[in-house]
DNA sequence: GTTGTTCTAT
């Protein structure tokens, strides 16, 4: 019920919008009229080129209803854009798919489709600061296709060097564990006051923030109680502890012979 | 841990 409840549509879809366009053009001319929340140029999936049309989303539906008033039909990049009020909500891979037909992603080329996007995933964000506007300049020319399949570019000449330089790092790093672990073991103390912390740490559970902002995909799928508790913070506060334990140790090592002097 | 194939036109 809630559910359908939609926010105000403040998307604007723009047709005919030429090839040259890009989405700062829109924003450029689009901005005049309100804040704008995104500007977002489907491409063609495979060719990535732009598919002639585009939207902008407002932040405020007057804006976007002033804009497309005061744009509609205007010549942008040579070409006469045509301005309406976006329909429904962005398609989702799935529903494309089903849409188009299975035929397309079976194509040849295209095999390995799947397994690059899924490796993409999670290369998309960790902008700066993406406060607003995303900006998916991030990869100019990006061509699903021409990617070798599965690995992406990172064998930048795979020299002797390197690989020495990380087995290097990886003994040095294995020589300092070992000896950490060989003098920390200080296991009940730690327990008994992870504990009592934990027992005094209340459960911020119930903080609705009632943010203005539109949620309306529910997190039901998130609901899934993360029940992160003494092993990560133990571990964490392990750590921290034995080097304080160590450096107060080293501390007390020097101590008497600066002391006695 | 919050999406980047949205409704086109060849």
């Amino acid at each position: 019920m809630s559910r359908y409840l939609r926010p105000p549509n403040t998307s604007l879809f723009v047709r005919n919008v030429a090839d040259d366009t890009r989405s700062e053009d829109l924003r450029r001319e689009f901005g005049r009229y309100g804040p704008i929340v995104d500007v977002y140029v489907p491409l063609d999936f495979y060719t990535r080129r732009p598919r002639g049309f585009a939207y902008v989303q407002f932040e405020d539906v007057r804006d976007a209803e002033d804009a497309l008033h005061n744009l509609d039909r205007k010549w942008i990049c040579g070409r006469q854009i045509e301005i309406q009020f976006a329909q429904g909500d962005r398609k989702t891979p799935n529903q494309m798919k089903a849409k188009e037909g299975r035929n397309v992603y079976s194509s040849s080329r295209y095999d390995d489709y799947d397994r690059y996007r899924r490796s993409r995933s999670r290369s998309y964000e960790r902008r700066r600061s993406r406060s607003r506007s995303f900006d998916y300049n991030y990869r100019r020319s990006y061509s699903p296709r021409n990617r070798p399949t599965g690995r992406p570019r990172r064998s930048r000449s795979h020299s002797d060097n390197d690989r020495f330089k990380h087995r290097n790092r990886s003994f040095s790093r294995s020589k300092s564990n070992s000896r950490s672990r060989s003098k920390s073991q200080p296991k009940k103390e730690m327990k008994a006051k992870s504990r009592s912390r934990s027992a005094s740490h209340t459960k911020t559970r119930g903080t609705s923030k009632t943010d203005s902002k539109t949620h309306y995909k529910s997190g039901s799928r998130y609901e899934k109680e993360s029940r992160k508790k003494e092993p990560a913070r133990s571990k964490s506060q392990s750590r921290s502890q034995s080097r304080s334990r160590s450096k107060s140790r080293s501390r007390s090592w020097t101590s008497p012979k600066s002391s006695g002097h």
